[in-house]
RNA sequence: GGGGAUGUGGCGGAAUUAGGCAGACGCGCAUGACUUAGAAUCAUGUACCGCAAGGUGUGAGGGUUCGAGUCCCUCCGUCCCCA
């Protein structure tokens, strides 16, 4: 006892051998992965953290059940790469510099330093000398690169438009990164407002058809069904209608069927044409209903709950199917933002017209007559949606109408034919994805690489001088307004074609830019040649596992498919989809099942934990406490389980063990089960079900202690029960099964042995549990050999004293037999 | 309003792939052992009702089937996305 270290070292002490192996595992490039054309590749990588700090439970859960599904894959013989990297351009880095008079760069090195101190604790295997920080000028000057190549593409435009913009943030936002009921800001929650500013689009437009395809790529389906909502394909007609003054007036609608039904035009308040269709009698009334137009959010507008509102205008348009003189309107439920932002209003068969019509005595005229007979325009209570013939309908009277979309429906499909032939429309699809606004007016992102010249217009900024790097020193407004617009010795430059004074763009790029491309520069974040090296590349992309939030779907998971689809373009890649798998972790709540939040009190912190129980006891938990994909409420309790888990492993690990007899009985069952867990802790491994690997490893564990207690099984059978549980939560624990292996004397590291093979003649039972059920009820269970044949199956429940009593003395009417599990007798 | 997910002991969850012993594993709890006491540890038990025999039970109701947590229909609750 005296004698310390003998005695400590047999203790189990967590923070002593995770540090021990996180140096020798760095000393000695554990996690260094090169390319290797002997092996087959696997890409895997966790969705890169902002800086904002501290780690957070929330990346621990996030983080390591990814890394241990790497490690797995390691251990399969897969050569595994998985980096890390900071996403460190963004708002709160300038929010901080503006409180506190901090240098945004400043703020945010100092977080990432942290970061990766607790990123190490974690004992990944990330390769850090892949590491990749966005606001890094070697990694921004790729932004830009990029973001020149999109413009040289057309794939980049500027233009002057409503955008939504957060009053608190003092930027626009994409259209994805306002959420909500109340339309608020992603970042912080203040309801948007509407501005009118010049800005810069990306046409992620372009390649909406593209992105709703996602045949070669096995994500879940909530994201594939988020992202097919967020495109929003409708299929239809695009449609011309003339003012009486002569305007083209197009429209889209779903339903060109019902053209003789349009009674009247909607226009958007907005819509540049009012002031040309507005007859001087209504102009003011139209004056006024525009501002107040201009109050509302687009939701307020779209409820359908609302009353319906709206003034006439005075003008007329033109059907072109049938030469009718219909007034032009305009109403708040029309939204400049979709289609042409009009629409041609036909009440009998769409409830919203209908309101609109009932409500100001407009025209009800129904083209379509269900089985139940002819409508009554005047009369009838709602508007029809349903099937039925054409009627009112000129060319396609008597043509059958379905449910059915775009040209699966016999009306639709006729006429489109007709209008295509008079040329007066045509088929058209429209989508509810805009173009993505990447404009921001903040200081902290990547420089937008463009000048404006009075004469040259917009040019952009050469190669060679990228990056555009952002100035130091700069002052912050409190009104968090951009400082780039107060440092003329940055934005005044000359031009690159004709030399005159011009002026650089102010603007900096929207983080999710920075974030669609990382994965390409993990491969090699030094390389200058390129946005990546294309050895490195054609070796490793692209990614086999994406793990992540599921809060991205509509955001950064779309924004990087394009860009992917974009690079193929520019021949960079020879694929088209980034990620090839793609899983999403839940999230980790309160004690309260609440959000996790510093005001309401309830944030669990990773550092504490680890200070207490060790890197593997929490990352066990981690696995163990939910679904993965789940997530839920923490529990400080639950936390004892995988704790006395890594205990008892510590324990039968390090315990000399010899048999007192040799029992041949608990050999072979040891063995099996050790077996039977090699194969559910592979299965469950690859299926990414990380709770079920945890318990079935404790349950082995439980077999061990059996076997420990009893002292019965062979030394093989131990040593081999040992060695594969060490092995199996290797990827789990990496430090105490690193420790152990080495204690037992085995060669350096776990972490490169090939996984355990699982013998299925080892695994399997001698004998099974025979279920007797009489009338579908569990009666009785008979042990029996494997292998048994339905006759002897039969007799043997037949003759089993339990089922004979509930048979009630009558004869079996059948007997059901389940080879291997069961028989049930119907009597 | 539309779309999606989900509902199983006191709690987290397992079994849903292919209909075949519901509740693996863990937390908690109970009783006992060890201990001056506690913690830790160990043993046993732990869905519900019942002394027992037995009966009931996977949000509710119905259906298919020899047999349903699992499949079908109709509802209800909770959460998320879109309107």
């Amino acid at each position: 006892m005296t004698n310390g270290s003998e005695t400590m070292s047999d203790t189990y002490k967590p923070r002593e051998i995770e540090a021990k192996w996180q140096a020798r595992w760095q000393e000695t490039g554990l996690y260094e992965q090169n390319i290797d054309y002997d092996k087959p590749k696997h890409y895997a990588l966790t969705m890169l953290p902002y800086p904002s700090g501290d780690l957070h439970i929330g990346h621990w859960f996030a983080m390591t059940p990814s890394d241990a599904r790497a490690r797995f894959k390691r251990m399969q013989g897969y050569n595994v790469l998985f980096p890390i990297g900071f996403d460190a351009f963004g708002l709160p880095a300038e929010n901080a510099a503006i409180k506190n008079n901090q240098d945004p760069k400043i703020w945010t090195y100092d977080n990432i330093e942290r970061m990766r101190k607790q990123l190490k604790s974690m004992g990944a295997m990330f390769d850090w000398r892949r590491e990749a920080i966005s606001a890094d000028p070697k990694y921004y000057k790729w932004t830009q690169w990029f973001f020149k190549r999109l413009y040289m593409m057309g794939l980049a435009y500027r233009d002057y438009a409503s955008v939504d913009f957060c009053p608190s943030c003092n930027t626009t936002l994409a259209r994805e990164q306002v959420w909500g009921d109340d339309r608020h800001c992603e970042r912080c929650g203040t309801p948007v407002i509407k501005k009118k500013l010049d800005q810069w689009f990306f046409r992620t437009t372009d390649y909406a058809e593209e992105l709703l395809d996602f045949s070669d790529i096995d994500w879940p389906e909530r994201v594939k069904t988020m992202q097919t909502n967020w495109i929003g394909r409708s299929e239809g007609a695009e449609v011309v209608f003339k003012t009486e003054q002569g305007h083209d007036m197009p429209i889209f609608t779903t339903r060109p069927d019902t053209l003789w039904g349009a009674t009247f035009m909607v226009m958007a308040p907005e819509h540049p044409l009012v002031d040309a269709v507005t007859t001087d009698a209504y102009r003011a009334a139209v004056a006024d209903y525009r501002e107040d137009a201009a109050r509302l959010s687009d939701i307020d507008r779209e409820s359908a709950e609302r009353e319906k509102t709206g003034v006439f205008t005075g003008g007329y348009a033109i059907n072109p199917v049938n030469g009718a003189r219909i007034p032009i309107w305009i109403a708040d439920y029309v939204l400049m933002g979709y289609g042409f932002g009009a629409i041609m209003a036909v009440p009998a068969h769409d409830q919203r017209d209908f309101e609109f019509a009932r409500q100001f005595g407009l025209d009800i005229v129904p083209v379509i007559e269900p089985e139940s007979g002819p409508l009554d325009g005047a009369t009838m209570p709602e508007s029809y949606v349903g099937p039925g013939v054409m009627v009112n309908s000129g060319p396609i009277n008597g043509i059958v109408t379905t449910n059915d979309k775009g040209r699966k429906n016999p009306s639709i499909a006729a006429t489109i034919d007709w209008m295509e032939q008079q040329g007066i429309g045509a088929e058209a699809i429209n989508y509810r994805l805009r173009d993505w606004l990447i404009s921001r007016q903040r200081y902290w992102g990547a420089p937008i690489p463009m000048i404006y010249c009075d004469v040259c217009g917009i040019v952009p900024v050469p190669d060679s001088d990228l990056p555009v790097m952002l100035p130091d020193n700069v002052e912050f407004m409190p009104t968090g307004e951009s400082p780039l617009k107060l440092r003329p010795d940055w934005y005044e430059v000359a031009c690159p074609n004709c030399g005159r004074q011009s002026k650089r763009e102010t603007d900096t790029m929207d983080t999710f830019m920075c974030s669609s491309w990382y994965q390409y520069r993990y491969l090699s974040p030094d390389f200058d040649g390129g946005p990546f090296d294309p050895v490195e590349g054609r070796y490793w992309l692209p990614v086999d596992q994406y793990t992540g939030g599921i809060e991205h779907a509509t955001m950064h998971l779309i924004y990087t498919r394009f860009f992917t689809k974009a690079m193929e373009e520019m021949e960079l890649v020879d694929f088209t989809e980034p990620m090839l798998k793609l899983n999403n972790q839940g999230m980790v709540l309160g004690v309260d099942g609440e959000k996790m939040s510093k005001s309401r009190g309830n944030v669990v912190a990773p550092d504490e934990l680890v200070g207490e129980y060790g890197a593997d006891t929490v990352r066990a938990y981690l696995m163990f406490f939910s679904r993965w994909e789940q997530g839920g409420p923490w529990n400080y309790d639950g936390i004892k389980g995988p704790q006395r888990f890594v205990q008892d492993l510590w324990d039968v690990a390090s315990a000399e063990y010899s048999p007192q007899t040799e029992d041949a009985q608990a050999t072979r069952q040891l063995r099996r089960r050790t077996h039977q867990t090699i194969e559910k802790v592979t299965r469950d491994m690859e299926s990414l079900s990380f709770n079920t690997v945890v318990a079935a490893l404790m349950q082995l564990r439980n077999d061990i202690l059996d076997a420990q207690r009893n002292a019965n099984v062979s030394m093989a059978a131990w040593q081999e029960a040992i060695e594969t549980i060490l092995l199996l939560a290797a990827p789990i624990m990496p430090h105490v099964t690193e420790e152990l292996w080495a204690r037992r004397g085995k060669t350096y590291s776990i972490h490169t042995q090939s996984w355990p093979a699982f013998d299925p003649e080892i695994a399997k039972e001698d004998t099974i549990m025979l279920v007797v059920q009489v009338n579908g009820k569990v009666r009785d269970r008979i042990e029996t050999p494997v292998g048994l044949d339905d006759d002897t199956a039969q007799a043997m429940a037949l003759a089993s004293e339990q089922a004979r009593k509930f048979m009630d003395g009558k004869q079996p009417r059948k007997v059901v037999v389940i080879r291997g599990k069961l028989v049930n007798i119907v009597v």
